[in-house]
Parts: structure tokens; sequence; C-alpha cells
DNA sequence: AACGATGCATCGTATATCTATGCATCGCAC
DNA sequence: GTGCGATGCATAGATATACGATGCATCGTT
């Protein structure tokens, strides 16, 4: 990332759920299309975003499907499922109050 | 951390700045006194503060004196410095950068 | 006198991310 | 038509950060 990388941790999941919620995406997709929605400033590594993608379908928060013609290059979407959605709802509010309590610890 | 403790790396940092920049304050304080100002979301550990305390020490962005009298018990008073009071200025801008950054992501 | 809260500190562990690497396909410039 | 950069998936190793556990000492209250 470009901003400090710690700061990341604990949202990644969060955004890269809520881009699938949009539309099925395959990996390097989303790491392109993070980039786009965040001018720039998120700019997710494979060796980041691969984890997470597999961590989200261990727990059935996404759905993987090959697609592609037979020789051709193999693309895997990944397409948010109800449990994503369910996830993707209280990750956001979980940020909403962090973010909220981070402001007025900074506010005084 | 009572929120995910993940969200929570790369402000603690920042968190204990802003404390020491309203004023001096010794370790055990600083704990008590974010989960106040907090409202009880932030329970920072020891494990988790004095490392972060040494390394803000070790750079310089904090001071620290040992008070009390002898024979009685000893608090280790921190203080905030002018290059700190830079780094917390510096830091509080790349987390407003950060938030409304992923605010607009999740809200496309 | 005992026990919980205060107060400082470190160690081992878990987790998340990054860098580096590997491999294959596609499109474009030369 | 060949090479090279971009695309596309994936893993291994290194690093950073926070936590839980622990240790030790003092203070206040019962």
């Amino acid at each position: 990332m470009t901003v400090n990388k710690e700061l990341m941790k604990g949202s990644t999941a969060t955004l890269v759920l809520t881009l699938l919620a949009r539309k099925e995406m395959y990996g390097y997709q989303i790491i392109k299309e993070l980039e786009v929605v965040s001018s720039g400033l998120f700019e997710m590594k494979e060796g980041t975003l691969y984890p997470i993608l597999h961590a989200l379908e261990q727990s059935e928060a996404v759905v993987a499907t090959w697609v592609g013609e037979e020789g051709t290059r193999q693309r895997k979407y990944y397409a948010i499922t109800k449990q994503g959605r369910a996830l993707l709802k209280a990750k956001k509010e979980e940020w909403r109050n962090f973010k909220e309590t981070v402001d007025k610890v900074l506010q005084g």
C-alpha cells in the first residue's frame, strides 16, 4: 500500500468484500479496481490478496469459479455469498465504530 | 482491544502521542486514560504499550523521566518532544487520508 | 494479613502483510 | 515472428505488531 501499511491491516478483507458485493471479479481485477476507486492510494499486492480470497472462500463468504475456454487463459472469478454479505455488513459497522472512536480521541 | 485488534495496527502510536500532547503521563495512566476517552473501546495492554513507548523514546518523539521519592513507588513519566509533535501532526494527516479513502471505497 | 489494583517490563506466540519468486498467457512493438 | 511487458494465479520466507502470560514490587482496603 502507499499509505502506512499497518493502517491497512484489518481493513483489507472489508475492502475486498465491498468490491465483490458490486460484481464478480477475479484477483488481478480486484487489485486494479481497488487502485482506481482509492485514487491510487491502495496498491494491494498479490501476496496480500490471494491469501485473503482463499480465507474468504474457506469461510464461505465467497465462492470461486474458473472461467475460460479450454487451452486459453483461465480466470478465477470470485462471487460474494449470502454469508459474505452478512459478514460485510458486520465489518462495515465495526469499521464505522472504530473510525469514530479514533476520531473522538484525536480531537480530544 | 475490544475492537478487532487488526484495525488498531498503525493507529496505536498516534493515539498514544495524542494523549501525551495534552499532558505528561506514565504508562499505566495512558492505558486508563485511553480507555476513558474511547468510551471503553480501546483497552490497550501493557505488552502493547511499553514497546510503543520505548520505540517513541528511541526515536526521540518522547522523553522519559522517573518520578518518585526514594523508596516509594517510582513512576516513569513520558513527555512529548518537538519532534514528537511533528510526528503526531504527520500521523494525524495520514490517518485522515486513509480514513477518507476507505470510506470512499465502502460507499462506492 | 490478604487480596485486588497499580505500575513497570519482557517473552513467546499468532497473525497480517510485504517482498521475492515461479510459471503461464496475452498483446503489442520492432 | 520474436521478445518483452502486462496480465493472471499462487506460494515461501521475512518482517512487524499486538496479545496473552508472566514476573516483580508497591499501595490501599478490608
